[in-house]
DNA sequence: CCGGTTTTAGAAAAATTTTCGGCATGGAAC
DNA sequence: GTTCCATGCCGAAAATTTTTCTAAAACCGG
């Protein structure tokens, strides 16, 4: 974090708005010339800043337009059940994230799926196929409120 | 959706995991030249399909290591408190993500923060500024196991 | 089989990305 | 104070990609 100033934190502000902006663009926004904006973008991108640039699509549209969180708690938490779950979890396609939490509930899932009757078969033939699972509670998303897909810069 | 074909798909799932895919190499994945590929990736933005290209950065490196997902749960539920609270919500730079929950609870927040001692400033001088909130429960995550950034597209 | 529409191929033009040599700035060594 | 070195920026050229356009091919309904 150390390694930005605050040329490449603007850059990185405007890259996980716009990727699409051009060096040219951006050069014009960052008072530069378009070397040394091109030099810091491959910069970041090589220190790791920037991991991939992805385009960002609709889901509705592409009919998912149910979103769950699915809280579970493993019955017994050896290692090997725990690695075996999150092996299995890695495969479901219905699952878009997967956190291992503190607290009560063990792991967290956030899940798309276009229908609640594909929501159940989903928890009843793959998610409740995981061995050692204890309890399930699912809590359904009735509005995005909010979904910032960058970071804070500081 | 029933606006896309086979292509279609392929190129959404391409560009989903990779959005700097030159349109040449698109076009060779999709056995098809530069024009039709170029036509196609302009018909998904325009219908909305594709939603935005963004830069996908590394949050540990940005300094905000720490996840939270936090409920929350209104004390009264008119609707004015509730369009008061997501305004709010939205201010705060904290806030990734929120989303009006069936349920128990009313809305499920997460959260990105640089400490447990910012964490703690947040909920303390941010979150419960806010009118009307009844309960909050927050709960942390220790090890993101799964991370997806596109959706399945069949 | 034909007419009309849609999609594609191919090539040319415009714009962007990428490379590279040189110049200015600032700090370290002497 | 001067020299040397490193760093970052500028400007132009080269390479590649994006974008536009016309004609040909494929598809569909009648």
């Amino acid at each position: 974090m150390e390694q930005l100033d605050e040329i490449d934190k603007k850059l990185l502000r405007l890259l996980q708005e716009d990727a699409k902006l051009t060096t040219k663009e951006l050069a014009a926004q960052l008072s530069l010339t378009l070397s040394p904006v091109y030099e810091r973008i491959k910069r970041l991108e090589n220190l790791g800043f920037i991991k991939q640039y992805v385009a960002v699509l609709d889901k509705n549209l592409l009919g998912q337009p149910i979103t769950t969180f699915c809280q579970v708690s493993m019955r017994y938490h050896d290692k090997a059940f725990i690695d075996k779950f999150e092996e299995e979890i890695k495969k479901l396609e219905e699952v878009q994230e997967c956190y291992h939490m503190a607290g009560q509930v063990d792991f967290l899932l956030k899940i798309h799926v276009s229908s609640l009757e594909r929501y159940h078969n989903f928890v009843k033939y793959k998610l409740s196929e995981i061995e050692n699972i204890g309890t399930l509670n699912s809590t359904f998303v009735l509005k995005e409120i909010k979904h910032d897909l960058g970071y804070p810069i500081h």
